[in-house]
DNA sequence: CAGTATCCTTTACGATACTG
DNA sequence: CAGTATCGTAAAGGATACTG
């Protein structure tokens, strides 16, 4: 098992576990890999089942999630052009597992919030 | 299942899911819970184990996994005074989450790091 | 349709100094 | 020892306009 814990600065920025997960953070990774699990969507319709992520962004997110590996752009030049996302093998392995920390996140949330309240108070 | 696509922005800001999955964003909240996993730590040798993480953003991130119940913060008023953070059986479940997707990325962190080589070139 | 380009705000994080 | 206070930087994200 690599070491991801009690490193320097520059040790931390060269862990390749870190760099992984650094991807699952952030808003948006997640939602996309969630949102392709079912089938290849294109840009529009991803924008669209997602809901509230500007263009700009889910672009960005696309561009990361492709270098990485996890999802492949099929561009179908038309016109009009049609651009489809689809989700690699690597692709699916991450989002099952995300899945699995979203049904506990499902599960847990009302304990979660009280104890938020409770703090709070 | 609750829905966590296809949401409006006050929606999203809503969504119980996306607030837990939030905390896990982040670069510190899963090294911390990793750090607590073997036993209950004291604020110094937590930040010790961590390594490259300021007394600002511990304190911070403490609190706010504090507040959703994950870890436990108990006073010793010495002197010299002794706090100790402890994980919670909520805490103890969401590190094992977090660790089974730190294990995939020890995995696969090979193909992923080819997989950017070949995108960039 | 699937983006870019630009500008702006917010949030996380880092560095350093100070304190009961 | 375990913080708090203050200041500054950088990255993520939001809003809006424009384009092949």
């Amino acid at each position: 098992m690599l070491q991801i814990t009690a490193l320097t600065k520059t040790e931390a920025e060269n862990c390749p576990i870190r760099q992984i997960l650094s991807k699952v953070t952030g808003k948006w990774q997640l939602l996309i890999l969630f949102a392709l699990q079912d089938g290849s969507l294109r840009f529009g319709a991803l924008k669209r089942v997602i809901g509230d992520i500007t263009q700009r962004v889910l672009t960005e997110n696309l561009r990361s999630l492709e270098r990485d590996g996890y999802l492949t752009r099929s561009v179908d030049p038309g016109p009009p052009v049609a651009v489809h996302y689809q989700l690699t093998e690597l692709g699916r392995e991450l989002a099952g597992l995300l899945e699995t920390l979203a049904e506990w996140a499902a599960r847990n949330h009302g304990v979660i919030r009280k104890a938020r309240q409770r703090y709070d108070g």
